[in-house]
DNA sequence: CTAAGATATGAATAACCTTTCATGTTGTGA
DNA sequence: TCACAACATGAAAGGTTATTCATATCTTAG
């Protein structure tokens, strides 16, 4: 995806750049992309209305800036994270945690990836996918490696997506009473993907 | 939720506002909330401006409108077949059939609930919660029955969702090869449910 | 037939939004 | 110090949108 954004060269652009892209992230996280004006982030980010056409030809643009750089982030977080454990149960149960912590940890980009749905599906469904392709191989090794039985990889690489989104939306929402950290809910997750939950 | 619409009272206005209700739904669908004006539906609709208000205030009470029947209809159906079948497993099963074969019937429904968590995050929340209780209740009796093994319940009711959810996204989207109609794709679910992925 | 309530119209208003641009300021290499 | 590129400003133009309202038409009970 090409994205025309202009880089600043010096120190003083780069932080205007940075404020702009802050005060963008905690405006669409708070009221929404479609809510928030361009005369609102520039008007929050205490800087004048054409400054942002320095940067950025118009909202879409920052917008689809801002999901890429959370989208290489939490890619790149989990692939560190899973790379330091062994085995297969134990590298997807370390990439629904760090998923998950991290949806904790910035539910900005949570909510921002989401959101994608609503202002260009390609971009959501590119996101969704990339993410189910990175996990079916991952699940195909596992087969191989025979601790997992022979499934749909691609489909439950979706169940995963599913299963880990809608934990992260349990906490985020802070919708029940959670019993303990993220780390203890993701254990009892896994039990239920390891056995299954019916007798 | 009290929601300010003006019924109609007679067969005029009852087809002027069912004419409204429709075209908003398709045009919520194809371009989303956001993009879509009052004066997008009353143009597509082919009647004035000032008519929409006749019966309601602004966009918002109308999406609620839709949103609230969408939700009547998705739980009344799921309960309806749910109670054809015997046994907590077969229950469960029909419970996540019917909730993806509607999602495949009416895409427009599925699409119009989870755009609600960037249009009022509350009523997004208030829908899976009520969905979540719903669960719940199932899921303890399957305990005492003594068909499933002991979970958080709370727990399991959002991995269910989380997981019908996207495997109905991923078919909707058209992403990936499906093998099958969305009963057998429900079948591979249910499997994986019952029985866990590792080995 | 007629009065009244229900329904429908669309021009007008006011608010808001994006984007441009002429002008001004700042920082820095030579 | 000076010249020049980078950065910053905010008023103004031009577009879109929500909402109101004076007016008109339809429907039906009496």
């Amino acid at each position: 995806m090409e994205i025309n954004v202009k880089i600043p060269k010096t120190r003083n652009g780069k932080a205007t750049f940075k404020l702009i892209v802050d005060t963008a992230v905690e405006l669409f996280y708070v009221q929404g992309y479609h809510n928030t004006s361009i005369g609102n982030i520039t008007t929050n980010a205490g800087i004048a209305a054409g400054t942002f056409y320095l940067y950025f030809p118009n909202k879409l643009t920052l917008y689809k800036y801002i999901l890429m750089e959370f989208q290489h982030d939490i890619r790149k977080r989990i692939a560190e994270k899973v790379s330091l454990v062994e085995g297969r149960f134990e590298k997807e149960k370390e990439g629904i945690k760090t998923f998950i912590n991290y949806a904790i940890e910035n539910p900005h980009s949570y909510n921002i990836i989401w959101e994608s749905l609503y202002i260009d599906k390609q971009l959501f469904s590119d996101y969704y996918q990339g993410f189910a392709k990175r996990y079916e191989r991952g699940l195909e090794q596992s087969i191989k490696d025979g601790e997992m039985c022979e499934v749909d990889t691609e489909l439950v690489s979706w169940i995963l997506m599913g299963v880990s989104n809608f934990v992260g939306l349990k906490v985020l929402l802070k919708l029940g009473t959670d019993k303990g950290s993220a780390d203890q809910v993701v254990d009892q997750v896994m039990n239920i993907i390891k056995t299954g939950i019916f007798k």
